[in-house]
RNA sequence: GGGUAGGUGGUCGAGUGGUUAAAGGCAAUGGACUGUAAAUCCAUCGCGCGAAAGCGCUACGGGGGUUCGAAUCCCUCCCUGCCCA
């Protein structure tokens, strides 16, 4: 899976943003292993496929033998990144942030070669800078420039709030650089500012500006808005199969060209073929999700979690049957449908309930009731809502 | 510090004393169609009790007040934008 890239193309491929290609020629001639970094904050307890593509092009530098380290961003995540944000974003509790760290890690080993990797927190440098070393490095930034960064100067015109810390982001991020000297940094597009504010910064501490890499943002599966786990959009590299394959198989058609050339890897050039087989009728649209749904499950849970998460969809979804297999309920007393869909979570309340049922999303083995108040009778059958959510109840009522 | 405009449901945004659980858009959910795509159509979209009609509770930044009745009026506190200093 990892390969030691042949030349300098093969690395570069998949970066929309290179600053600059001389500098990184350059810095490659000196013929030592590069400090390589990237920063994650840790803001939420999943990474998802937008992460992993930055993730993979890292691992391309590892594979190549350069000196990679992985900043967990502890410190930072407590101001909150604005970076295409149209808001402040809310500053996370220490011990969200402690949970989130532990399952950091764990999730970046399904892409990179932890063996390989460094991990750093920045709060070992960012803790230990007093007021006055703070106050030296904003001297170096006006307010112009920081208005300059597109979701600022939007939040600014559109009179929306812009609290001082989140003008500090930014140059914390940069500080990381000269911290660690690094001689590359790469991120997601949204990071271009802060990783070219980085470069800036090393300039004022006299170290060789680092090379800026960015990658293009996913975007998620409704198509719209760049993948992020706050807009309901991503998808976990942590998620179950079936929700993987699933949930690929939402994206609009549109997007399978960008997901066939972003979160396969495939080069622009093999992903403008395929859409152009799709526009000429020559490939089915919803085969050729079907290959990324399974290409995106075989990473992250092996090629036999793929044919069945296949398997699965093509049976419940498309046909409409029940799955083979389910969980199960065991009823101990009589219930009522609604109560009985709160309790096992498929409605949020009993009104939320009746509206299901009334609505004609309420199954009992296939068929479709209407009667909320209806008492569970049947001795063992399939409670379906939707064609997402299967349970099997056991009633083992005495009477 | 002075002046001024604001704070409404997941979100945007109407509403300036009763018919307002609160228009409309978006998002979301269920159904039809289908390729769990798009588009389109229908329905739903605070919670509880009730077989149902219905009843009750909570909600328009926080608190207090006026009123038979308040998102709407008054007082006070908090928060935000803009202009001036």
């Amino acid at each position: 899976m990892t390969r030691v890239p042949a030349d300098l193309q093969e690395l570069l491929a998949g970066f929309d943003h290179i600053e600059t290609l001389p500098d990184l020629t350059e810095r490659l001639r000196l013929g030592r292993p590069l400090r390589m970094k990237l920063g994650l904050d840790p803001t939420s307890p999943d990474l998802h496929l937008g992460h992993a593509i930055v993730l993979e092009h890292l691992q391309r530098f590892v594979a190549a033998g350069h000196d990679v380290t992985l900043v967990i961003g502890d410190f930072t995540a407590r101001i909150g990144d604005p970076s295409g944000r149209n808001q402040a974003r809310p500053a996370l509790s220490d011990e969200a942030i402690e949970h989130n760290m532990q399952t950091y890690a764990e999730q970046a080993g399904k892409v990179l070669d932890l063996e390989r990797v460094t991990l750093r927190y920045n709060s070992e440098w960012l803790g230990a800078l007093k007021l006055d070393g703070l106050i030296g490095l904003l001297s170096h930034v006006t307010v112009a420039q920081m208005l300059k960064r597109e979701d600022f100067a939007q939040r600014y015109a559109s009179n929306t709030p812009i609290s001082l810390h989140e003008f500090l982001y930014p140059i914390a991020q940069a500080y990381d650089s000269v911290a660690l000297q690094s001689d590359i940094e790469l991120g997601g597009n949204d990071q271009l500012f802060n990783v070219l504010m980085g470069r800036f910064f090393q300039g004022v501490f006299h170290q060789p500006p680092q090379i800026c890499l960015t990658v293009p943002l996913l975007e998620g599966i409704d198509g719209t808005k760049k993948m992020s786990k706050s807009a309901g959009n991503a998808i976990g590299l942590n998620e179950a199969p079936n929700d993987q394959f699933g949930k690929t198989m939402r994206i609009p058609d549109e997007l399978i060209a960008r997901w066939h050339n972003l979160v396969l890897g495939f080069s622009q050039a093999e992903s403008a073929v395929l859409a152009a087989e799709i526009e000429a009728g020559t490939a089915h649209p919803m085969d050729e999700k079907k290959r990324i749904a399974e290409a995106i499950v075989t990473r992250y849970h092996g090629a036999t979690a793929a044919v069945r998460a296949r398997e699965y969809f093509e049976r419940t979804i498309q046909r409409g049957e029940a799955p083979s297999e389910m969980p199960e309920l065991h009823l101990q007393e009589p219930i009522k449908l609604d109560a009985l869909l709160v309790r096992t979570q498929f409605a949020e309340s009993k009104r939320a309930a009746q509206r299901l049922i009334a609505g004609g999303g309420v199954r009992i083995d296939g068929v479709a009731v209407s009667d909320p108040n209806a008492l569970w009778k049947d001795a063992s059958a399939i409670l379906s809502v939707g064609n997402r959510h299967y349970l099997r109840v056991h009633a083992d009522i005495r009477s």
